[in-house]
DNA sequence: TATGAATGAGTGTTCATTCAT
DNA sequence: AATGAATGAACACTCATTCAT
């Protein structure tokens, strides 16, 4: 065996590997899966690379996970959960645009600390190798935050239009400032995240002026879904 | 599937597919493999796929291109100059707001006529398999339109803060009504297309009493999705 | 051809080929290749060829050896070597005739037990596709044998003239017996193997008689090397 | 058509490509895989560099040759046969030793000149791949050379075996002089190359002074061959 | 549970050869 | 005689997965 490489900073104490249990295993796995797919994708990632990123064997990947397919499946449903739980554990505030200013800055902050989360749900998400489960995890979360954008709604402070319409156009701009977050072009505390946020309210927010006068009833409204 | 195929409305007098002349094959060969890298993506499209479905032997795809890389950075190109030229062509009209609007309108035609070409470009962009070129071509398109967006900010149109982040902003929704047509969820004459655009240049205007002016009723929406 | 083949005397008590160990598997490689490279070419051996001879499969190959090429250096410098310890170990004579018909005769009976050994490295070396280890090894092999020449010019037993120059001469020579020998032309009990050695030797020999005279110096030498 | 290259110097007087006989144009061929074939191998060289070299087609090498292969044996024959012209066109002399020298430094000038020519023959004959007629074209040289050996051993001026044997040795010796003389490590007019050839002379003459007495009978002799 | 040597179908690419022009 | 686009079998090499240990 030609190198065996210790990571930076790890002190090493044990000369034999230690050994692990199985739940250390499998997320050591799933991290070494998640960086290597978020940074030169899913099919430039081989499970020679996974494993040796994660510092086990080849064939232990397929003791927690059938299929690299699987993994990345796995990996992706705890990426978007994560997104979702930030949706249903941000308490609502007194108006709908105070409240999801709240989730998008918290989403920033997730993003900040762990880029490749993003990178998998929002920047290139591996749509055709995705199951149901995941396509579902995924609805989930948008759904979740539809809530939200409907609470607005009926308030009078989302535009007109269909809610789940403003949830996928404020959703486009936040996964923007997600983005630049997470390749660092953007630090959390700078002006441009603000920006975009602010500016994707704008963008399904009711009108100032006359446009915040009541709106009409959307009862009418014929929408395919 | 019949084993000779005669394309729409070329009379095909040459009984034997031999001696195509080369912009021809070259020509199927860019279309065979459009279609494929973006609808199963690129690493999923093989090169037998690619000739199968441009009609022509495994080995013909290198007397065209040095490699499947290049034949992705070829059409990549060609895709975004696409999109540039429809730029550089829309004349500037009174307002940048309706300038813009001319352009996000042209895109959908585009994408509405040719859905992979947005797919390659917008949805889901090979961002790490594109070589020097095609980041430049791709910088070009971006910078075309930020000299639109530029002469709408020296008209006080555009908000306040950079040139280049109300364009990635307004790119950003555009891409949304983009994907959408292109996956047909969306019918250019509906609203919703013209509803997003509208959103993206609300995020990106100035905030204006002016804006306020009577909506007109959106009580017709035939949104499908 | 039997799908269990049962190499020699091997006691082969795993019914099923799985798990050889590694060292094996590595040394049936080395046989394969060597064989077939040396009987057609290395470019006309394939490694589906090689895999087969080796009785694994074709992606063996690469668990032991990066690439083709590696495995025909690996090969080649296993095989330099073994010509190399033959002169290291063979202990020097009274004379130094005495000493290299030795060397002549114990590479001799290599050839005759392990013909490949001779067809690599002295009848068709893969001049052109040996790396630098693999030359340095071969010249090892030289060197080693010139030093014995060297021995020889001082006791003035080799005629006048660089000594690296009669070491070439001496080696081509001894190369055409151990060609001869190793596609069985010649035996080596024969007395053609026995008369070019010691025409070799008279190639380089000082003369007798009237040749033994005192060696004028060496120094007008314009031997371009 | 992307690049055009008009070979250095060639005054390019005609702008299409000037109608050449075909004798003109399988010279060219020869001229070109006979480089490159000595200089990269037979199975490194493929068959449009070769057609670019000369500067036709690649299709035209099939108007001249029936294969690849049938172009290799036919250069193949062709060399040989001007080693052999050498040996026939060297008009004896007094003493076997003179005219054996004489074609030796003959072959010497070839080398000088023409070093493909003495690679392809002498250095790296592509051995597996001639057929027949090379094979015996090749033979008819060795036959042609052992006659001159035959003369040289009537006239006792050869040592005790059998000519053909000291025909090979000492072509074994002068491959070396036409090696280094091709590769330009030797000049001809150099002494190394003189001193080989007389070692080459050594190799194969009858002893002098003690060396010379009456030979024994050769009647023992169980050569295989 | 973990290992890692072995697998073999599949990849992108090459190239000697053909043939309509 | 000459062309060069097209061919398709073959190539070296990869990698997700298996399984004896």
């Amino acid at each position: 065996m030609p190198h065996t490489s210790n990571p930076a900073g790890t002190p090493d104490t044990t000369p034999k590997p230690r050994r692990r249990d199985a739940k250390q295993t499998r997320e050591r796995l799933v991290r070494a899966a998640l960086e290597l797919f978020t940074s030169q994708g899913y099919h430039a990632s081989t499970t020679p690379q996974v494993a040796r990123r994660a510092g086990v064997a080849e064939g232990t990947i397929y003791r927690h996970f059938t299929s690299k397919e699987q993994l990345l499946n796995d990996i992706y449903r705890g990426a978007v959960r994560v997104f979702t739980q930030v949706v249903r554990e941000t308490p609502s505030k007194a108006s709908c645009r105070e409240h999801m200013m709240d989730i998008a800055v918290r989403w920033g902050e997730v993003a900040a600390t762990d880029a490749a989360l993003v990178k998998l749900v929002f920047v290139a998400p591996p749509t055709s190798l995705l199951d149901d489960a995941s396509r579902k995890a995924h609805e989930e979360m948008r759904l979740e935050l539809e809530k939200v954008v409907a609470s607005g709604k009926s308030s009078g402070e989302v535009r007109a239009g269909p809610a789940y319409l403003w949830t996928d156009v404020w959703l486009q701009l936040v996964r923007l400032m997600l983005e630049r977050v997470a390749t660092r072009e953007w630090a959390t505390q700078h002006s441009a995240p603000k920006q975009v946020i602010d500016s994707a309210w704008d963008s399904i927010a009711a009108a100032k002026g006359v446009r915040s006068a009541p709106q009409p009833s959307e009862a009418s409204l014929p929408v395919g879904r």
